[in-house]
DNA sequence: TAAATTTACACAAACGTTTGCACAACAATC
DNA sequence: GATTGTTGTGCAAACGTTTGTGTAAATTTA
């Protein structure tokens, strides 16, 4: 059988083989497909054929056949960040496991970008989308608009003042709880923490995380040892200077991240303090290196991007494969709270 | 004029358009697209009616019409790593600015996991495709396959060893001929180089560059001044202590990435040599935090990832976009070297 | 052996869009 | 008043695949 060089140009089509053949492309589709009514020597000659003719079925035309593109769009402010990287990964995990394919943009924390992309995605008929949503965006009908159209959507960690949205997010309270309450058992008394702006839910939920560890050891909270920090260098000195002259001087601190940690930590050394001896640091973890540095915080409260984007991403491809909303009024929400946890460092 | 509440459901489609204004499907397309043989009228009316009804072209129809997708697909081994989300943060943005899509995928340096990816990405008609290889790909049959289909891939970084290919690749050669340059025009004589295992590329490109910068001075090459190392800190830490015991003790040292800098620079201190003093540290850049730390190497060499990922993909969308190879019996193939540079530490 | 069932296949429609071609209506030219 | 040209529109095919329905031939049943 002498059929052509397979051509190394147009890919193989079903029709093709079904010309080849000499049977219609009907039959040559369910035999790949293993469909029941077709004849087992037919299955094999056509399966035969596809083989050698390097037959692929182009994914493009089924999924617009099928109106389904398998795929998932992902909108994230910024791959650069390691936040953001970690739960990419987290997600195309969860999308390669579950067969899905995945359509990546960044925003750039560009509301404006964040909208163009969003209409992208929906022109491009992704299945459901993924998005944590830039810092400049203050409005949210194109989410509305999305979620008419009936794909599913997911919000990731920057959460937007909606109601009845599905989301994934980290509550720092926790972690920061834990972090305090963990300080206080080692003995400490006066914690300061060097908080970031007040503006950020971040800076809300580490106050409520830290005001609440306080009181379940009756112990009042004592403002003054809680600053709002712009997060720079200069800004973390100021603060630090602060707590040095307290009059009730902390024994412990609790950084916003781990740049103000080390900010925090490189000032103090200059000072000659002794970094987890006169003073006990803790941060939240959002560096890789931070583990391999000389003085690093004793411990330090984990958010698990990675966790994080493979639970979203589970969310939203469930939703994309529920039964059918079976005409029930009002639909469940997913507000997954990941709990951040704290970790303490290991020992050397 | 009352047509149906847009039911929130399927999107709006050509037809129902063309059906609401009982014309054509095909004066509905030609209207859209600004076709001069649509009449001024009739186009207002149906991009007016386009509006109302949220119509939005679908893209996988089109897409499938046209057998272009406008969309590449990526292939990495691991987003969590710093150097390949700088890539893919510049592939995605060139790709954003080039009106093309990206499907993204990991193979967590799995070349059987890579050899699938290859396979769906043919199978989802990406227009290309960009791939940094897994370390583990070891046969390259799948790529010839990939290429003979016409479709047009670039490598990255991470190149694989077959002829005729497109790639762009860092060269760390010339990095580190500044790297060692600088040191020597610093006065240094006696420099050692912690570099990696032999079989990287990424370790013969240092030791290259090592030695031309020796030999442009005159000097020889002494190979006990090269230590192969395998980057944990035990191996670092042996290295170090080979270097200590030298006859000739180096007065500086260039350590294979900012791990490696970080577990010497450690141990030295713990020798209570002082760093960049004693002993002076060049390291090559792959870490966000380096920048924060305390001791940090006085100058890193440059890779510029995110460069690189931005090179990498306008050659891909050049190739795509090319007019048709011309008949021309061999293509020319882009072999890009993206140098790498020495950046001296800021002060402070 | 006729009827009923099963087996194995073909036909054709559908998905949403673009595009070559045909064609009508009307205006302009000779 | 016949021809040519222009303008605006519709028809139908095409892209690759799946799938509901129709229907011969082969097999079983009565």
């Amino acid at each position: 059988m002498q059929h052509l060089e397979q051509m190394s140009d147009k890919p193989t089509t079903i029709k093709e083989i079904a010309k080849l053949l000499d049977i219609s492309v009907s039959t040559v589709s369910r035999a790949l497909n293993d469909h029941s009514s077709i004849g087992l020597i037919t299955k094999m000659r056509v399966k035969k054929m596809a083989k050698e003719l390097n037959y692929e079925p182009n994914q493009r035309a089924i999924q617009f056949l099928q109106g389904k593109s398998h795929t998932i769009g992902v909108i994230l402010p910024e791959l650069a960040e390691s936040f953001f990287s970690a739960a990419i990964s987290g997600i195309e995990d969860i999308a390669y496991k579950r067969n899905y394919t995945v359509l990546l943009a960044q925003s750039h924390d560009d509301a404006d970008r964040e909208k163009l992309l969003i209409e992208k995605m929906k022109m491009q008929r992704v299945d459901g989308l993924l998005i944590s949503v830039s810092k400049t965006t203050n409005t949210y009908e194109h989410f509305e608009a999305f979620k008419k159209s009936n794909i599913p959507i997911v919000f990731f960690d920057r959460i937007p003042p909606v109601k009845n949205i599905h989301f994934v997010a980290s509550n720092l309270e926790s972690g920061t709880f834990e972090a305090v309450n963990f300080l206080l058992k080692k003995g400490h008394r006066t914690i300061g923490m060097i908080n970031g702006p007040t503006n950020l839910v971040a800076s809300t939920e580490r106050k409520n995380g830290y005001i609440k560890a306080m009181t379940s050891h009756r112990l009042k909270f004592d403002p003054s040892l809680m600053v709002n920090c712009d997060l720079t260098e200069a800004g973390t000195i100021e603060s630090m200077d602060n707590f040095l002259n307290h009059k009730r001087k902390p024994t412990a601190i609790v950084t916003f991240n781990d740049y103000v940690a080390l900010f925090a930590i490189r000032y103090a050394r200059s000072l000659n303090i002794q970094i987890n001896k006169d003073i006990d640091f803790v941060s939240y973890a959002n560096l890789p290196l931070i583990n391999y540095m000389d003085f690093t915080p004793i411990a330090s409260v984990e958010q698990f991007p990675y966790k994080q984007g493979k639970k979203a991403a589970d969310i939203l491809l469930d939703l994309i494969n529920k039964p059918k909303s079976d005409s029930d009024a009002e639909p469940a929400y997913y507000n997954v709270v990941v709990e951040s946890e704290l970790i303490i460092g290991k020992e050397k």
